[in-house]
Parts: C-alpha cells; structure tokens; sequence
DNA sequence: CAACGATCAA
C-alpha cells in the first residue's frame, strides 16, 4: 500500500497495532519513514512511532536523525545520536552524514569535528558520502580550510565533491579560488551537473568574471540545464556583470518563472539604475499573480531609492502589509529611510526611525547622518553622531563601517583632532578600517587590486601608466585632491602610492591590457566615493573607452565622460 | 530488506 496522507498513515499504523505489528517491519518502516521525512509527514508522530518500538534497528535511528536533521531543530538529531551511543547501538555510513548536516546547520564547528574523529576511528573517513558531507559540515561553520584539507585528501572526488568546496568558497568570500578550483575540475574531466553550474555562476557573479559566466551559459545550452535557479543564476550573474541586456534575455525565455527569477531581475534592474522597468516588471509580477517575498519588496525599493521616488517608496513599503501580508524588515524601513533622506526629507526620515517598531541598526543612523551631510545640515548630523557616539560606547558595537563615516565627516570638515580620536577609538576597540579592492577580469583569470599593492606582476608598468593617466587628467581639468589616506601616512613615497585609489590602478591595468575598444568592467568591494566618479568620468572622454563600476550599492556606466546612472549620491 | 551528499536574490 502506498501511502500519501498522514490520515492514510495513521490508518495503517492503527492497523498494525490491532494486528500486532511486531513482526511486519516492512509496513512499520514504510510508515515510519512517511511520517519522518515526507513534507506532509509529522515529526512528533513519527517520534512516537520511534519511541514504540522496543529495539529500534539502524534504519529506525538513521531516519529518526535524518528527520531531525531536515528539521527546523537539527539539535535534536545530536540529541538522538547521544542516546544512540547511550543504549550502545553504533553509528553506521548512514549515521555520519545526517549528524554532520546538522552540526552544519548549528554551526557546531566543536562537535563536528568530534565527530569527525569518530568517524576517523570508526574507519569510515574513506566513505564518500561522508567526506562530502565532512566538506559542506566544514564550509557552513566557515571553516573553508579544513573542508578543503577534506577535499583534497579524497581519492576520489566526485561532482559534489566539487560542487560543495567551490561553492563553499564562494559562501567565504574566496570566489577567485572557486573559479581557479572549477578550471581544476574541468582539466581532470569531471562534467558539471545544474547544481556546479549554480554555484560557479554565483562566483562569477560576485567578482564579475563575464568571460568564465558567458562560458558556463555555453555549457547550460549544451547539457540543456533547463531548471529555474540556473537561470535565476545566469540573470544574477549577467546583472552583476553589467550586462543587464543579457539578463533580460535569459528571463524572457523562462516559462515558469517563480519568485526567484522575478526578484532576481527586478534587483537587477534596480541594481543598473533602471528604476522604471523594475517598478513595471514588479506590477507585471503581480499581475501574473507571482506572490512577493520580503526581498521582491526590497529590491522594489531600492529602485524606487535610486529614482529619488519618495511617494512610490511609501506606498509599496504600506501595500506590503496590507495587500500582500508582509512583515517590513529593517532593510524596507532602511531603504525608506535613505530614500527619504537623499530627497533631502530629513526630519521625515529621523521621525521614520523612531516611529518604526524595529530598532534602527547602525548602518541607518550611518546613511541618515551622511545624508544630513551632504544636504549641509551641521546641527542635526552633529546631533546624531553624538547620539550615535553614545550608543556605540553604550552597546560596544563593533562597526568599523560607523568610524570610518565619522573619520570621513571629520576630515571634510577640517577637524583633525576629532578625527584623530576615532582613529584611537578603533585602536582600542580592535577595529580595522575596511581594505577597498578593485576586481578586474581579463582573458578568463581575475586581478585584484588595493591601493599601493605592488605584488602584482605587471606592477612597474602599471604605476607608469597612472603616473601618465594622473598627467593627463590634469591636462583634462582634474585637480588632485589631497587624499585622506596621505594625511595618515608619515612616510610620502608610500603616500604618493595609496593616493592612486584600487579602482584606479585597475583601470591603468586595464588600458595597459585589454583591447581599444573592449569596455572595462570594475567590480568594488566598497561603496565608490565623489572623487572615483570625477576620475572615471574623466578617463572615459579622454581615453575614449566604456567603464562599467560595480560598487556596493550599484552599477555606474561611464561613457565619453557620461555617467548613465546619475550622480553617485 | 530498506537509505545517505551539493542549489538562487538585497
């Protein structure tokens, strides 16, 4: 009998109690495995069920803890395995991957690796399921190392062993090794399946690596990888790509398109600037009677955000909870508060926040207090960085993000000893100023840059060409600002060279090294300042080439000394 | 006697 409703179940395990069912364990585990795993099962009944037997064999304990593990309290599947050991019943092969999961999930980096020495000397260390499940254990705990000691001890790796390191990179931020990692695999012949593709897609979404994606796009062509997320991924890595046409293209063919692949090229859109196609597609959405997720409405309004659209902001933030049941998160609250305040509605903005039921973060007071900044408000920005000082020292936040506002507001000013006191601020706290990279892909491999790095192999070449870039620009009009770097820097030659920003020097490797006319595509692992803006806009009328910047926030295309997505505030 | 691992967006 199959089973497909947890009635019918109930109904047979009735029937197995009036018959006795001590003998038919094929009907009990059947039953048992339904209300364990299935998605209209019970995991209470099927603990039930668990504790009525006498003597549970390894298939009962292994799926009780698979249970557990796909549950929403993984913690009990630890929980099991220690009454497990208790009543002397061993783990087995099919123990190890479930326990593994959920110490994944928990980010129990401890425990996993006591069971990792279980494992050890049970001699199970050479299962491939389990060393699979050892890499992806490693990788959610953000042990990215030891997944990789893992990895590279297997005899045999197979495509989820590649699939679960590469994509355990690109969760730890190293998704230029990722990419090196799948060019590893492909030479050792190891076809790709939908979900390595998936994964490599989003490496080489976050770094921009437009030749590798184009290339996996040939790939999902060829092996026909038809399911939504690969596409979803393609849209997302063709948007962070800058190539916001291609994306489009991708959407259009997908016949059913779900949340996903909505929001995804909705954030898109918004993401290139182009508020009122995202608007639009948004309203098609819903049209098509596609429900919204929170991060559909995020993505809504930053486009509404980057268009200065306050009245729309409003409206989508209100239509949120009453049409489409929502709950706004701090991001949507954030998001208006920003919108608010860049339309130079700073009262409105200040009042948003203290009515809102959420408690602001850091990252709202630090959007507001700039914004109050840039629209020349001294008295209220003065007013909110003490408060905000205040309640860093109250709460001992560690937001390196909130000094280096405060260092930037300060040095714009000219007050150089309060600047110096949040550098001693950071000092005691341990805080680091964050390290600005520029990411630039040329001929499939990715180069990275930071201001004054001189490691990269081409380095000599590419400091001649910004010192003849710096002198043309200033043929060009531009004046050299006295960088807040140089004033922290005692020794003036190491001055000189942190004064070329890392987008700048990416760009003098990409003139060095690229075709005329290829454009160049910068991805920035920071927000992009005024001053990187002017120097662009410069150096695309003067070198007559395309760039395309990716920041934090979103793409800026320069062209002949034009910047398509308005000015950066 | 049954069974196990990797998947998308601010």
């Amino acid at each position: 009998m199959e089973i497909s409703t947890i009635t019918q179940a109930m109904q047979l395990h009735a029937q197995l109690i009036k018959t006795g069912h001590g003998k038919n364990t094929l009907s009990l585990s059947k039953l048992f495995n339904f209300t364990a795993l299935s998605y209209s099962g019970n995991l209470s009944y099927a603990r039930a069920i668990f504790d009525s037997i006498p003597c549970p064999n390894s298939y009962f304990w292994n799926t009780m803890i698979r249970a557990y593990s796909k549950s929403t309290e993984p913690e009990h599947a630890l929980q099991l395995f220690l009454t497990m050991q208790h009543k002397d019943h061993k783990p087995d092969k099919f123990t190890y991957p479930f326990i593994l999961k959920s110490c994944g999930c928990l980010r129990k980096t401890h425990e996993g690796k006591q069971f990792h020495a279980l494992i050890y000397k049970s001699g199970l260390e050479f299962d491939r399921f389990i060393q699979n499940s050892l890499i992806h254990m490693y990788c959610d705990c953000g042990e990215s190392n030891a997944a990789a000691r893992v990895f590279e001890k297997m005899l045999e790796k197979d495509v989820v062993s590649w699939t679960s390191i590469i994509d355990g990179y690109v969760d730890d931020n190293r998704s230029t090794e990722a990419l090196q990692l799948f060019g590893k695999m492909e030479k050792e012949g190891i076809e790709p399946n939908d979900a390595t593709v998936v994964s490599v897609l989003r490496a080489c979404a976050d770094v921009g690596a437009l030749d590798t994606g184009r290339k996996i796009h040939q790939i999902v062509e060829e092996k026909n990888f038809g399911k939504v997320n690969v596409s979803t991924a393609l849209i997302d890595m063709y948007s962070k790509c800058g190539c916001i046409d291609s994306a489009r293209k991708v959407f259009e063919k997908i016949e059913q398109k779900d949340v996903f692949a909505w929001t995804t090229m909705i954030s898109g859109l918004a993401s290139h600037g182009k508020s009122k196609e995202a608007i639009d597609l948004f309203e098609t959405m819903v049209e098509m009677h596609v429900k919204p997720d929170v991060r559909t409405i995020t993505a809504v309004l930053s486009a509404c955000k980057n268009a200065g659209w306050v009245r729309e902001g409003y409206s989508y933030l209100n239509k949120m909870e009453k049409r489409f049941g929502l709950r706004p998160t701090i991001q949507h609250y954030g998001c208006m508060v920003d919108l608010l305040a860049r339309a130079g509605y700073l009262k409105e903005a200040e009042q948003l926040i203290k009515r809102m039921p959420i408690e602001a973060d850091s990252v709202v007071w630090r959007n507001l207090i700039w914004a109050c900044k840039v629209h020349g408000d001294k008295d209220r920005s003065d007013r909110l960085m003490n408060q905000h000082q205040h309640l860093q020292m109250d709460f001992k936040i560690k937001d390196s993000g909130t000094c280096v506002l405060f260092g930037n507001i300060y040095a714009s000013t000219g007050e150089w000893s309060e600047k110096a006191k949040v550098r001693q601020l950071m000092n005691k706290k341990g805080l680091t100023k964050p390290k600005g990279s520029s990411k630039i892909e040329t001929k499939g491999t990715i180069h990275e840059f930071v201001a004054g790095a001189t490691s990269h192999p081409d380095a000599k070449k590419i400091y001649e060409k910004l010192d003849e870039i710096t002198e043309d620009l200033i043929l060009a009009g531009y004046q050299p600002k006295v960088s807040e770097v140089m004033l922290d820097i005692e020794d003036e030659e190491k001055a000189l060279q942190l004064h070329h920003h890392s987008e700048r020097i990416a760009v003098a490797f990409a003139l060095i090294s690229t075709n005329k006319d290829a454009r160049i595509q910068i991805v920035k692992n920071l927000r992009s300042c005024e001053d990187c803006h002017n120097v662009m806009k410069l150096i695309s009328k003067v070198y007559e080439r395309e760039i395309v910047i990716r920041d934090r926030i979103r793409f800026h295309h320069f062209k002949n000394g034009n910047c398509s997505c308005g000015d950066y505030w």
